[in-house]
DNA sequence: CGCCAGGGACGAA
DNA sequence: TTCGTCCATGGC
């Protein structure tokens, strides 16, 4: 067990776990454990740096995957172009966008299409614990996410018992395009937002929505405004934009900085509860 | 464009 | 307690 620990400027961990870009991550007053690409860890803030405790504690994964080299006080700068943009990074102060494993992001958020949060991380809890590897930390039973290599004979039946419902179809045809290569990683990755997104939206159950999650959430691709409901009432109301045209609005007024803008107004507007 | 699809969370009654 | 509505939507 080692530690790794970063500066906490900037760096809020609740807000961070909480904003919607993750489901496997369990806070206990203020501290946070869960897997990420196999590796356990738990992450706690202590004066001012963010302490990273892990049973592999590759100093650069964490620091990958916390997206902790990035200036986000330059970002807060780009996005906030006006005083609701203003309340909105005051609010989620904070926030990072974490760099997630490709394949987990892209099962996650097939899952999460017309569900709800705490349905989502029920859903991917089950597909962890029957098909991932067990890892034992402090006492506790931790599971990462399977790779698509262990989903391979997993059936629509299967997953169906993970409570996905319809989904489950999704998952299967996922998995194989995974395994066959049609879909990959690599590919995606050298290609231009535009050129990611015709691929990932030839997927089954992968639409405008999901498609721009998993670019945000695992591709580092942040010249994209994902638009759900959430997104669209806020845009509505505050942007004079119509639901249609919300994504197209967002992109046109963020640009480049797209995904942290729509990541702010997101987890500032879905925790108003009108 | 319109309809429909698990099933849990959540609030109203 | 029960009922209706909604949910980080997409396929057909």
């Amino acid at each position: 067990m080692k530690t790794v620990s970063v500066s906490n400027k900037d760096f809020n961990l609740k807000h961070t776990f909480d904003c919607g870009q993750c489901f496997r991550w369990e806070e206990e007053n203020g501290t946070f454990t869960g897997v990420a690409d196999g590796k356990w860890a738990r992450i706690e803030e202590k004066d001012d740096k963010i302490i990273i405790t892990s049973n592999d504690a590759d100093e650069n994964f964490w620091k990958k995957y916390l997206d902790t080299e990035r200036d986000y006080a330059e970002i807060k700068r780009k996005v906030t172009i006006n005083p609701l943009m203003e309340k909105a990074t005051q609010y989620g102060y904070g926030i990072r966008l974490l760099r997630q494993d490709f394949f987990e992001t892209l099962m996650s958020f097939i899952i999460s299409q017309r569900s709800s949060i705490p349905k989502i991380k029920s859903s991917v809890k089950k597909l962890c614990e029957k098909y991932g590897d067990e890892i034992e930390a402090e006492g506790k039973m931790y599971y990462s996410f399977p790779t698509a290599q262990r989903l391979k004979d997993v059936s629509e039946d299967d997953f169906r018992e993970i409570g996905v419902g319809y989904r489950a179809i999704y998952l299967k045809k996922c998995v194989e395009d995974i395994l066959s290569g049609r879909i990959d990683e690599k590919t995606l990755l050298n290609a231009s937002t535009e050129k990611a997104r015709e691929m990932l939206m030839t997927m089954h159950g992968v639409g405008d929505k999901v498609c721009d999650c998993v670019m945000l959430f695992s591709l580092a691709k942040y010249d994209l405004f994902p638009s759900d409901v959430w997104i669209k009432r806020v845009m509505c109301e505050s942007f004079g934009s119509s639901e249609k045209d919300a994504k197209d609005v967002g992109e046109k007024l963020f640009g480049d900085y797209s995904g942290f803008a729509q990541q702010y107004l997101f987890y500032y507007r879905r925790n108003l509860k009108d």
